[in-house]
DNA sequence: TACATTTAGTGTCGAC
DNA sequence: GTCGACACTAAATGTA
């Protein structure tokens, strides 16, 4: 098992009068890990929602995964997209493929 | 397949009396592409501080890539721990033991 | 840590006349295993060639990306790829794009 | 971007002497996609064997879902050990210790 | 910029 | 035969 659940680990020196300040670094780094770790958990929370709303989607009959391609593509830049499409096409014809046309 | 069992749904006819069921269809498709972007665009702005936050914890002399391990195994740990509970009731059903017995 | 060391952990006992037949199914099982890892070793290794193969490719001045999309679409059934980009033309008329004129 | 350095590589230019050129870079670029495509196959033709193993093994009374848990399990372990090694003196070191004192 | 890790998407399998 | 879960592949991101 691998979870530092003992955050003592960290500080590597308790002794003396670096008590105090020791306690406070490990408290530090315990906020700024939970911190991190809830910001963690709304973004899954909203992966969850989007996954969701596709699911939604298909049950009222859209087609998940050309939505999923329609929305990347408008995400992309239009530039880099014909670009590509460009190549990708010089490619097909270089190899006999008709699917362009 | 890239099915559509209503096709009518995002269908370009813009004839006779369809005119407005269209119009519906394409603002329904409008405003789930919308919601899913919205959605997206949290997501990221989300991911976005998450990243501010390891910034500032670099700035306050804290190693990023190691707290990137320690949040990770955090994380993995939990999942572990439950996957071992299951693989093990799981081993025991294979091997036709009662639970746990 | 998970790591299952101790087949006798799967036989579940081992007392009596049991002991022979136990130690069969012990070995079966470690064969099998063993079977499928080396079978999955192989795999890794050819998949690694294929990595290769694709750097010294991007090397001589190929667009690795497009190779990907042009050799996946090879594989893909031609119905069902005119079929996908049909309704994904569909879709981004209702969304007013132009990306296919 | 989709870039391409030389896109004399796959150019469609067959006028005055570039055909010969031409069609070396048609050639290459054939050669290359059926060299990944027969890399491709093998793979998958393993992929298959393990499938066979895998429905062998079922018919035999293993419980294949549990059988993949466990190599999966076998695989991560040793991974999960050296990183776990990895994150100690990654940690130590974050904290200026010296290796392991 | 190239590499490695992590995350999303796609295809496959088993259950109902 | 459809639905949902799992595994695998491919893309994106972050780091050195």
């Amino acid at each position: 098992m691998a979870k530092v659940d003992n955050p003592r680990a960290v500080a590597g020196d308790n002794s003396g009068t670096e008590q105090a300040a020791t306690k406070f670094a490990k408290d530090a780094l315990k906020a700024l890990v939970e911190r991190i770790e809830r910001l963690e958990d709304e973004k899954s929370s909203i992966a969850q929602d989007i996954k969701d709303v596709y699911a939604e989607a298909k049950g009222n009959g859209y087609d998940v995964k050309v939505l999923r391609k329609l929305i990347a593509m408008r995400k992309r830049d239009q530039n880099e997209l014909t670009e590509e499409m460009t190549i990708l096409e010089t490619y097909a014809h270089a190899l006999g493929m008709g699917v362009f046309g």
